[in-house]
Order: C-alpha cells, then structure tokens, then sequence
DNA sequence: GTCTATAAAAAGATAGAC
DNA sequence: GTCTATCTTTTTATAGAC
C-alpha cells in the first residue's frame, strides 16, 4: 500500500470536515491504518497529510477541468458547459463540499492558505483565459472569472447549509450563459 | 461583568476561527476572564457559548438589516441599497467573515446546523418579502433571496481566500440592481 | 464573579518489535 | 509496511477558596 492509495480517503474527510474537525484517529479508522502506520506514508504528520491532499484535489481538478478548459478547439460555450459538467461531477450535483472552501475556514496557516489561493487563482485564470479568447476584454475577463468562482462557492456553501443540492445546481445551470453574456 | 458583556470577543472569535479552531484558552484571553470563569456565564460549556454567540449574531441581523428590510415604507431599491450598507458594516466591507458562513464548515452538530440553516431562511425570507411586495412572483422573489446569499457567502469566501475585500464590494455594489432587475 | 489547582479525556507524535 | 505501546501536549471541564 502507497501513500496515493489512501489520498482518495483523506480528501473526502478533510473535504467534509476540514483540517481542524479531522483528528489522526478519524484518518486510521477511514485508511484501515493504525496511527503510526500514517507517519510512514506522512511523516510530516497531519500538515503533510493535509498538504498531500490538497496536490491530489489539485491534480484532479488540473487534469478533469482545467486543461480541457485551455484547450483551443470548440465553442467558448461547450467548453465552459464541459467544465460545469466535470464540477457537477466533482461535488456530487452539491452534495459534496469543495475542500478549497472548508480550508478557507481552517486554522490561519501561510502554508495551507497559499495552496487554497493558488488553487483558486488558477482556476480564475483558467475561466478568464477562456472568455479571452473569445474575445472578452482581459479585466472583464477576469471579473467574470472570479464570479464564477463566488457563485461556485456559495451555491456550495448555501446547499450545505440547507441541506439542498438545488442552488448549487440552479447556478451551475445558468453560469455558462452568464460567463458568455454580451460575446 | 455579565455574560452580554463578553459576546462581542466571542462572536469576533468564533466568526474568524470556528468551533473547532477556538478553544478555552483562546476565549480566556480574549475576554480577560479565566477559564473557570467563563463556566459560570456559559455552564454549558463550550456548546452554550457558541450558542450564545450566534444568537447575538441573529438579534444584531435581525435588528439591524431584516427589521428595516422589513419596513412597508420607501422603494423596494433603497430598502436594499439600506441592507447592503449594513452588511457592508457587519463584514468590514468584506475584512470580516459571517458566522454563519463559517459554521457552516464546522463540526456536524444538529443544534449549530439548525442555528444556521435558521438564519439563512430568516435571511433570505425577509429578502424575498422586500421583492413580494414590490410585486415579485413568490417563487421567483425565494430564488432571488437564494441568490442574494450565495453572492454574500460566496464573495466573502472568495475575499477571505484572497485576502482581498474587493470581490465582496463589487458584489454588494450590484446586488440592489440585480434583485430589482425586471420590476 | 473571579481565581488557583486539578482532573479526565483527546489530540498529535514517537519508539521499537515484527 | 504495519503494529502495540507509550509519551507529551492540549483541551474541556470541575472543585473549592476568596
């Protein structure tokens, strides 16, 4: 068993709880590991765990949503329903949190919060680069990116917290044509 | 010294840092207090203090931004814009987070989890009534107060993150328009 | 109403055997 | 690579004096 075998596990505890609400004990019982078995995978202990967890949601939203979203061929239309199709799928239709959201909630640390920044600053950028190239003016461009990314958050924030995945289904609906407005 | 007293550090505490990320210690420094003292204004421990603390969040909402909203008298535009100066004193202008966007990450405890899902439906209820009366379908006017506190939650989010409270003013600036768009 | 002192439990982490 | 056992620190909470 390799340390990625069990990042699938840490990402949907750290995801749904965050890095204070999840202790060592939660992580062994989750892994089928004992506690000392997670310092030889992560011998930094619970920053590494955390940090290993946010580069394995990273690479997936890398690979999943963001290169497809960069790539030069279709419609800037499809390209964006492809990257709300792959999200729908990420956070389960809003069922499932974002874990860049629950970490901007976690305890105050420069290494944690850079990671999230860069997380969202990529995605940002991603969207914007997008629209760009459809021929949207580069700060409005990046305005909408950020939208994007607000309405992402709150619609999943605001289904967590009423128990109801429809807001965060509602605004994934709307959001390709909102992104799009005036092209 | 009363328990009212000490309401305000504890909302500024748990509004930034959470359930989990505060402990006794924390509050005992921030309100001076020892930690024994703060059993006997909050006997119940930990969990009466969080209590209490969003129940001093909701009375300063419910008095300061949902009464006003509230009101039979003026334009629907300027009860908004009203609200939206509130918020934007509340939030710092988005320096500050909401305690019920935070805790809405925390641990999954049904009395916290009902405290907030309870203030977001006061929340947007007394939003989608502003539109009602202004002559806004009923289903239309509950998606549009949803929508209000997506924007809300998600800017600040996203303010918080990048430690940049732009994302929020921008929100907050469009918001008045945007809810009255079509009236 | 606040304090010192202390308990009891849970947390993160390590040593060393297999 | 995983385990049992143990250690250290932190956390929540209580007892009882002033």
């Amino acid at each position: 068993m390799s340390r990625e075998t069990h990042l699938p596990a840490l990402f949907q505890l750290f995801r749904e709880q965050g890095y204070d609400g999840v202790s060592l004990a939660n992580i062994a019982k989750a892994t089928g590991l004992g506690k000392a078995s997670l310092y030889h995978h992560f011998p930094g202990g619970k920053d590494e765990m955390v940090l290993a967890t946010l580069g394995y949601a990273g690479d997936w939203l890398e690979q999943n949503v963001l290169q497809p979203l960069r790539q030069d061929d279709g419609e800037v239309q499809e390209l964006l329903q492809g990257m709300c199709d792959r999200l729908s799928q990420l956070y389960d239709e809003g069922r499932q949190p974002c874990i860049l959201g629950t970490m901007t909630f976690g305890p105050v640390r420069d290494d944690l919060h850079e990671a999230v920044k860069q997380g969202l600053v990529e995605f940002i950028e991603a969207i914007a680069l997008a629209l760009v190239k459809a021929g949207v003016d580069e700060a409005l461009a990046k305005e909408r990116g950020e939208d994007a990314l607000m309405a992402i958050q709150g619609s999943l924030l605001i289904a967590r917290a009423m128990d109801d995945p429809k807001p965060f289904q509602r605004v994934l609906k709307r959001l390709p044509g909102q992104l799009c407005e005036g092209i």
